[in-house]
DNA sequence: TTCCAGGACCCTG
DNA sequence: CAGGGTCATGGA
Protein backbone atom coordinates (compact mmCIF):
# COMPACT_ATOMS: atom_id res chain seq x y z
CA UNK A 1 0.00 0.00 0.00
CA UNK A 2 1.10 3.50 -0.56
CA UNK A 3 0.39 6.28 1.55
CA UNK A 4 1.35 10.13 0.48
CA UNK A 5 2.60 12.31 3.30
CA UNK A 6 3.41 16.08 4.46
CA UNK A 7 5.83 16.93 7.02
CA UNK A 8 7.12 13.07 7.77
CA UNK A 9 10.71 12.06 7.81
CA UNK A 10 10.50 8.21 8.73
CA UNK A 11 13.89 7.92 9.67
CA UNK A 12 14.24 10.84 11.89
CA UNK A 13 11.44 9.17 13.88
CA UNK A 14 11.57 5.58 14.15
CA UNK A 15 15.64 6.44 14.50
CA UNK A 16 15.69 9.31 16.96
CA UNK A 17 15.82 7.21 20.25
CA UNK A 18 12.20 7.43 21.16
CA UNK A 19 10.95 3.70 20.16
CA UNK A 20 12.77 0.69 20.24
CA UNK A 21 10.54 -2.57 19.06
CA UNK A 22 11.37 -2.04 15.24
CA UNK A 23 14.40 -3.55 13.53
CA UNK A 24 16.05 -2.22 10.56
CA UNK A 25 16.38 -4.93 7.42
CA UNK A 26 18.52 -2.62 4.79
CA UNK A 27 18.83 0.91 4.53
CA UNK A 28 16.26 3.09 5.20
CA UNK A 29 13.05 -0.42 5.16
CA UNK A 30 12.13 -1.00 8.38
CA UNK A 31 9.65 -3.38 10.70
CA UNK A 32 7.64 -3.13 13.71
CA UNK A 33 4.55 -4.70 15.00
CA UNK A 34 1.81 -2.14 14.42
CA UNK A 35 -1.76 -3.28 15.77
CA UNK A 36 -0.30 -6.52 16.67
CA UNK A 37 0.93 -7.25 13.42
CA UNK A 38 4.43 -6.99 11.77
CA UNK A 39 4.48 -4.59 9.06
CA UNK A 40 7.31 -3.30 6.84
CA UNK A 41 7.54 -0.01 5.99
CA UNK A 42 9.99 2.53 3.91
CA UNK A 43 9.53 6.17 2.36
CA UNK A 44 10.83 7.90 -0.78
CA UNK A 45 9.95 11.52 -0.99
CA UNK A 46 6.42 11.99 0.37
CA UNK A 47 5.18 8.32 0.09
CA UNK A 48 5.24 5.95 2.32
CA UNK A 49 5.47 2.05 0.98
CA UNK A 50 3.90 -0.46 3.47
CA UNK A 51 3.93 -4.25 3.25
CA UNK A 52 0.65 -5.42 5.66
CA UNK A 53 -2.75 -6.52 5.44
CA UNK A 54 -3.94 -4.89 8.09
CA UNK A 55 -7.74 -3.64 8.35
CA UNK A 56 -8.05 0.36 8.48
CA UNK A 57 -4.31 0.40 7.53
CA UNK A 58 -4.44 4.01 6.73
CA UNK A 59 -5.99 5.15 9.95
CA UNK A 60 -3.58 3.48 12.06
CA UNK A 61 -0.36 4.72 10.10
CA UNK A 62 -1.78 8.34 10.73
CA UNK A 63 -2.38 7.86 14.58
CA UNK A 64 0.83 5.88 15.21
CA UNK A 65 2.93 8.61 13.61
CA UNK A 66 1.21 11.48 14.81
CA UNK A 67 0.39 12.71 11.28
CA UNK A 68 -2.95 14.32 11.97
CA UNK A 69 -1.26 16.66 14.10
CA UNK A 70 -0.13 20.43 12.06
CA UNK A 71 2.98 20.69 13.39
CA UNK A 72 4.04 23.84 11.53
CA UNK A 73 3.13 25.51 14.72
CA UNK A 74 6.40 23.51 15.82
CA UNK A 75 8.28 25.02 13.02
CA UNK A 76 7.01 28.35 13.59
CA UNK A 77 8.96 28.15 17.09
CA UNK A 78 11.97 27.43 15.50
CA UNK A 79 12.00 30.28 12.80
CA UNK A 80 11.38 32.74 15.63
CA UNK A 81 14.19 31.47 17.77
CA UNK A 82 18.11 31.44 16.55
CA UNK A 83 18.82 28.74 18.96
CA UNK A 84 16.52 26.28 17.54
CA UNK A 85 16.46 27.46 13.74
CA UNK A 86 19.06 24.67 12.70
CA UNK A 87 16.31 22.25 14.01
CA UNK A 88 14.24 22.84 10.94
CA UNK A 89 17.19 20.36 9.42
CA UNK A 90 14.90 17.65 11.06
CA UNK A 91 11.71 18.33 9.45
CA UNK A 92 9.51 15.58 9.69
CA UNK A 93 10.41 13.96 12.73
CA UNK A 94 7.35 13.43 14.88
CA UNK A 95 6.35 11.44 18.24
CA UNK A 96 5.50 8.41 17.85
CA UNK A 97 2.05 6.96 19.66
CA UNK A 98 2.85 4.16 21.03
CA UNK A 99 1.00 1.39 23.15
CA UNK A 100 1.25 2.85 27.11
CA UNK A 101 2.20 -0.41 28.59
CA UNK A 102 4.96 -0.62 26.17
CA UNK A 103 6.53 2.75 27.14
CA UNK A 104 6.40 2.07 30.34
CA UNK A 105 8.39 -1.22 30.27
CA UNK A 106 10.54 0.13 27.16
CA UNK A 107 11.93 3.39 29.04
CA UNK A 108 12.78 1.41 32.26
CA UNK A 109 14.80 -0.58 30.54
CA UNK A 110 16.53 2.60 28.95
CA UNK A 111 17.33 3.28 32.83
CA UNK A 112 20.97 4.06 32.11
CA UNK A 113 21.42 2.43 28.79
CA UNK A 114 22.52 2.87 25.39
CA UNK A 115 19.97 2.62 22.64
CA UNK A 116 21.23 -0.36 21.03
CA UNK A 117 21.06 -2.48 24.00
CA UNK A 118 17.91 -0.86 25.14
CA UNK A 119 16.39 -2.30 21.71
CA UNK A 120 18.75 -5.76 22.53
CA UNK A 121 16.61 -6.03 25.52
CA UNK A 122 13.45 -4.73 23.86
CA UNK A 123 13.61 -7.69 21.34
CA UNK A 124 14.94 -10.22 24.10
CA UNK A 125 12.15 -9.48 25.84
CA UNK A 126 9.68 -10.02 23.21
CA UNK A 127 11.27 -12.90 21.45
CA UNK A 128 11.02 -14.82 24.99
CA UNK A 129 7.97 -13.88 26.19
CA UNK A 130 6.00 -11.83 23.91
CA UNK A 131 2.44 -12.38 21.75
CA UNK A 132 3.68 -14.05 18.99
CA UNK A 133 7.39 -13.12 19.80
CA UNK A 134 7.29 -9.79 17.89
CA UNK A 135 5.09 -7.80 20.95
CA UNK A 136 6.63 -6.17 23.76
CA UNK A 137 5.37 -9.31 26.95
CA UNK A 138 2.48 -8.07 29.15
CA UNK A 139 2.23 -7.18 32.59
CA UNK A 140 1.47 -10.47 33.46
CA UNK A 141 3.72 -12.53 31.41
CA UNK A 142 6.75 -10.35 33.01
CA UNK A 143 5.33 -11.02 36.37
CA UNK A 144 5.10 -14.66 36.13
CA UNK A 145 8.48 -14.58 34.78
CA UNK A 146 10.37 -13.23 37.29
CA UNK A 147 13.14 -10.97 38.35
CA UNK A 148 15.56 -14.32 37.73
CA UNK A 149 14.68 -14.80 34.31
CA UNK A 150 14.60 -11.26 33.39
CA UNK A 151 17.99 -11.22 34.88
CA UNK A 152 19.02 -13.82 32.59
CA UNK A 153 17.91 -11.78 29.47
CA UNK A 154 20.17 -9.10 30.30
CA UNK A 155 18.51 -6.68 32.03
CA UNK A 156 20.60 -6.47 35.13
CA UNK A 157 19.39 -4.20 37.99
CA UNK A 158 16.39 -2.88 35.98
CA UNK A 159 15.25 -6.73 36.39
CA UNK A 160 13.70 -5.96 39.75
CA UNK A 161 11.73 -2.71 38.90
CA UNK A 162 10.29 -4.42 35.80
CA UNK A 163 9.19 -7.38 37.25
CA UNK A 164 7.83 -5.06 40.39
CA UNK A 165 6.23 -2.52 37.66
CA UNK A 166 4.89 -5.13 35.88
CA UNK A 167 2.99 -6.83 39.05
CA UNK A 168 1.80 -3.90 39.86
CA UNK A 169 0.24 -2.86 36.55
CA UNK A 170 -1.21 -6.88 36.54
CA UNK A 171 -3.12 -6.37 39.49
CA UNK A 172 -4.63 -3.08 39.00
CA UNK A 173 -4.75 -2.60 35.11
CA UNK A 174 -7.06 0.06 35.53
CA UNK A 175 -4.15 2.16 36.92
CA UNK A 176 -3.47 2.63 33.19
CA UNK A 177 -6.68 5.04 32.27
CA UNK A 178 -6.27 7.03 35.69
CA UNK A 179 -3.12 7.92 34.33
CA UNK A 180 -4.48 8.61 30.92
CA UNK A 181 -7.87 10.69 32.12
CA UNK A 182 -5.19 12.62 34.88
CA UNK A 183 -3.73 16.01 33.86
CA UNK A 184 -0.11 15.86 33.28
CA UNK A 185 1.37 16.73 37.04
CA UNK A 186 -1.17 14.02 38.52
CA UNK A 187 -0.22 11.37 36.00
CA UNK A 188 3.30 12.14 36.44
CA UNK A 189 2.81 11.81 40.20
CA UNK A 190 1.07 8.39 39.91
CA UNK A 191 3.91 7.00 37.28
CA UNK A 192 6.44 8.13 39.70
CA UNK A 193 5.59 5.49 42.43
CA UNK A 194 6.37 2.78 40.05
CA UNK A 195 9.81 1.09 41.14
CA UNK A 196 12.54 2.49 38.53
CA UNK A 197 10.33 5.25 37.52
CA UNK A 198 11.99 8.49 38.20
CA UNK A 199 10.53 12.34 36.83
CA UNK A 200 12.73 11.29 33.00
CA UNK A 201 10.77 8.05 32.48
CA UNK A 202 7.92 9.43 33.66
CA UNK A 203 8.13 12.45 30.98
CA UNK A 204 9.53 9.96 28.12
CA UNK A 205 6.18 7.79 29.47
CA UNK A 206 3.66 10.28 29.49
CA UNK A 207 5.46 12.01 26.09
CA UNK A 208 5.53 8.51 24.16
CA UNK A 209 2.79 6.50 25.45
CA UNK A 210 0.39 9.05 26.72
CA UNK A 211 0.58 12.15 24.44
CA UNK A 212 0.73 14.63 27.05
CA UNK A 213 2.72 16.78 24.82
CA UNK A 214 3.74 19.56 27.21
CA UNK A 215 6.12 16.82 29.15
CA UNK A 216 9.59 17.17 28.60
CA UNK A 217 12.00 14.71 29.08
CA UNK A 218 14.95 15.58 30.66
CA UNK A 219 18.44 12.80 30.34
CA UNK A 220 22.16 14.24 30.05
CA UNK A 221 21.63 15.62 26.32
CA UNK A 222 18.43 17.67 26.91
CA UNK A 223 20.29 18.91 29.88
CA UNK A 224 23.64 19.69 28.49
CA UNK A 225 22.20 21.41 25.27
CA UNK A 226 19.84 23.33 27.49
CA UNK A 227 22.32 24.65 29.67
CA UNK A 228 24.17 25.82 26.85
CA UNK A 229 21.55 27.33 24.59
CA UNK A 230 19.74 29.21 27.43
CA UNK A 231 21.36 29.62 30.64
CA UNK A 232 25.32 30.25 28.97
CA UNK A 233 27.04 26.74 29.82
CA UNK A 234 26.39 27.27 33.32
CA UNK A 235 24.92 24.29 35.99
CA UNK A 236 21.18 24.54 35.86
CA UNK A 237 18.81 22.37 37.71
CA UNK A 238 16.11 20.30 36.21
CA UNK A 239 13.14 22.29 37.77
CA UNK A 240 14.54 25.69 36.40
CA UNK A 241 14.75 23.72 32.89
CA UNK A 242 11.17 22.75 33.24
CA UNK A 243 9.51 25.70 33.79
CA UNK A 244 11.65 27.24 30.95
CA UNK A 245 10.45 24.41 28.57
CA UNK A 246 6.70 24.68 29.92
CA UNK A 247 6.58 28.66 29.81
CA UNK A 248 8.23 29.35 26.09
CA UNK A 249 7.06 26.37 24.66
CA UNK A 250 3.64 25.02 26.38
CA UNK A 251 1.86 21.91 24.38
CA UNK A 252 4.77 21.71 22.01
CA UNK A 253 7.36 21.33 24.97
CA UNK A 254 7.35 17.58 23.79
CA UNK A 255 8.12 18.04 20.54
CA UNK A 256 10.58 20.67 21.10
CA UNK A 257 12.70 18.68 23.39
CA UNK A 258 12.51 15.42 20.98
CA UNK A 259 13.98 17.55 18.41
CA UNK A 260 17.05 18.87 20.69
CA UNK A 261 17.94 15.27 21.80
CA UNK A 262 18.30 14.28 18.55
CA UNK A 263 19.73 16.85 17.25
CA UNK A 264 22.39 17.06 19.78
CA UNK A 265 22.79 13.44 19.43
CA UNK A 266 23.82 13.95 15.23
CA UNK A 267 25.86 16.97 15.99
CA UNK A 268 23.54 19.37 14.38
CA UNK A 269 23.69 21.56 17.42
C1' DT B 1 41.57 -1.47 30.91
C1' DT B 2 38.54 2.13 31.64
C1' DC B 3 34.58 4.65 30.54
C1' DC B 4 29.88 5.36 29.41
C1' DA B 5 24.92 4.71 28.37
C1' DG B 6 17.50 8.65 27.01
C1' DG B 7 18.34 7.17 35.64
C1' DA B 8 16.54 5.73 39.89
C1' DC B 9 17.38 5.17 44.47
C1' DC B 10 19.58 5.66 48.75
C1' DC B 11 22.58 7.89 51.98
C1' DT B 12 25.25 12.16 53.72
C1' DG B 13 26.19 16.78 54.98
C1' DC C 1 18.00 20.52 49.00
C1' DA C 2 22.53 19.38 46.70
C1' DG C 3 25.92 16.02 45.94
C1' DG C 4 27.80 11.73 45.72
C1' DG C 5 27.97 6.22 45.32
C1' DT C 6 25.72 2.11 43.59
C1' DC C 7 23.41 -0.83 40.49
C1' DA C 8 24.49 -4.99 35.47
C1' DT C 9 25.87 -5.26 30.98
C1' DG C 10 28.29 -4.73 26.67
C1' DG C 11 30.33 -1.82 23.29
C1' DA C 12 33.84 1.67 22.24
Amino acid sequence: MKIRVIDFNLQYTIESGQFFGYKKQKTSIYSFALDKQLITIRQSKDNLFIDSNIPDLLSKINDFFDLNNNISELYKIFEKDLNLTRLLKLKGLRIIKQNPWDAIGSFIISSNNNIKRIQQIWHSLAEHLGENKILFPTPEKLTKAGETYLRRLGLGFRAEYLKKTSEIIYKNPGIIDQINNANYESAKEILMEFPGVGPKIADCVLLFGFQKYESFPIDIWISRIMSKLYFNDQKISNDEILSFAKNNWGMWAGYVQQYLYHGARIGLL
